[in-house]
DNA sequence: AAGATGACGATTG
DNA sequence: CCAATCGCCATCT
């Protein structure tokens, strides 16, 4: 039996702002979840980012290996199919991944606050 | 209804 | 620099 995630409309409008910023992170690239909080209106909490995540995973569009903590650790690797899927699928992605971190993290970085030039 | 939890982040000690 | 604590908001028990 699946756990149905109770949506509110509310928040269903927020986890559609989070996909869509996932969305948009180019290959090779990631985020981290407080930058798209931030880029959401930062009151939100990253938390919320990272519970929209959960929401998120198990839908095929929302590349949530390229969000990761402000660290540019892996923490949510362990969410997906398996525990390696995270690094594998960023390894794919040209991102390099090591000790589940991404190396070279502030170069990889990508705010969408800044690359979407949001004023 | 109240307390604990969470794919986080920033600040304080 | 590492450890501990609070703040954030919604969900779950």
């Amino acid at each position: 039996m699946v756990k149905p995630i109770k949506l509110s409309e509310a928040n269903a409008d927020f986890f559609d702002r989070v996909y869509q910023v996932v969305r948009l992170i180019p290959r090779g690239r990631a985020t981290s979840y407080g930058a798209i909080a931030k880029y959401l209106g930062a009151k939100s909490g990253s938390r919320m980012v990272g519970w929209a995540m959960n929401a998120a995973h198990k839908l095929e569009n929302v590349p949530a290996q390229r969000v990761v903590n402000r660290n540019g650790l892996l923490t949510g690797k362990m969410h997906f199919e398996t525990p390696t899927k995270m690094e594998e699928l960023l390894k794919s992605d040209g991102v390099e991944v090591r000790n589940d971190q991404i190396v070279n993290w502030k170069e990889i970085f990508w705010d969408p606050m800044t690359e979407l030039n949001i004023d």
